[in-house]
DNA sequence: CATAGATCCTGTATGC
DNA sequence: TGCATACAGGATCTAT
């Protein structure tokens, strides 16, 4: 459930049902979903079994519980990416294993286990060290050269606004960029550009401030609104840890609606491939500029 | 250094 | 029915 409103979804739920408990034993089903847990002299379980989960947090689509080991925090997190198609659901002890079941935590109280589950395998979870995140905080050091969100307090619109005029690339690969402004993927990217009556493939530094903050509005207005509705979720891949889908899909514009009237103007939505996968867009509201598709 | 494109996977939907 | 192709909520590595 890849995007910030569903990633936060996810936090919320792994925040509720984690915190505080104590891991027992953790099974890799996978060797792939830990790929990223480059530390061997430490692995990844061994990492893990025994500690205490605190307060789950989140940078842009990545999420991060610290870990106290004998009731002090021992420096280090489990941190989670969920790619593509990964979840972590809450499931009791005794119920069957998914099909896609990559990685089990279980718990010394014997409670619900924590699962994660991943069709494409290009989610993952690792332990890793925390470092100072530069604002008094601390982040996992893999995280670090994520950028924040539209939605995070500390957000600095200003500040983002420059960085994509730095940008020598198209506006929708620019919006797409964690390290500008995290969060955003294909769908709240295509909405936001819909909103802001742009065509993602506008040079990003022939925008002007003005228009480059109309859209990072846009895209905090429209993930917002996807997070209340609890996210977007087309089938039942995009859930939240107790197996619920978001019904956000039905308040999207123009993602995935080729040949359906857009919202503003009636004109039929447009599709284009874009980096192996589709950009959707009005050709009234957002036309196009010269010498593209 | 910065950017565009290919690549890692597994599954479903569609067309011939 | 069988098979081939296209496509999917992302990040990262690689050529240029």
């Amino acid at each position: 459930m890849p995007e910030r409103p569903e990633v936060e979804v996810v936090r919320a739920g792994l925040d509720r049902w984690a915190t505080g408990r104590v891991i027992d034993q953790v099974d890799v089903c996978h060797p792939r979903a830990v790929r990223r847990h480059r530390d061997r002299v430490w692995d990844f379980a061994a990492a893990l079994t025994g500690s205490t989960l605190r307060c789950a947090s989140r940078r842009g689509k990545y999420l991060w519980c610290p870990l106290d080991h004998e009731g002090r925090a021992d420096g280090h997190a489990l941190v989670v990416h969920l790619g593509m198609s990964g979840q972590l659901r809450v499931l009791p002890a005794d119920a069957a294993d998914g099909p896609h079941l990559r990685v089990r935590i279980s718990f010394r109280d014997g409670g619900p286990q924590l699962r994660f589950v991943d069709q494409r395998t290009f989610g993952g979870m690792l332990v890793d060290e925390l470092v100072e995140d530069g604002d008094g905080g601390r982040i996992p050091a893999s995280v670090q050269h994520i950028a924040r969100d539209p939605l995070d307090p500390r957000f600095d619109q200003r500040a983002a606004v420059a960085l994509v005029r730095a940008k020598d690339a198209e506006i929708k690969r620019v919006l797409l960029d964690q390290q500008v402004v995290s969060g955003i993927g294909n769908i709240y990217a295509d909405e936001s550009l819909w909103r802001a009556r742009l065509h993602g493939a506008r040079p990003a530094r022939r925008l002007s401030a003005r228009a480059i903050g109309g859209l990072l509005d846009h895209a905090r207005a429209v993930m917002g609104e996807a997070l209340a509705a609890g996210g977007t979720s087309f089938d039942a891949l995009y859930v939240d840890v107790e197996g619920r889908g978001g019904y956000f899909e039905r308040s999207l514009a123009v993602y995935g609606r080729e040949g359906e009237p857009c919202p503003a103007c009636g004109s039929a939505i447009r599709r284009s491939p874009f980096m192996n996968r589709s950009s959707y867009w009005c050709p009234r509201c957002q036309p196009p500029p010269r010498r593209s598709r």
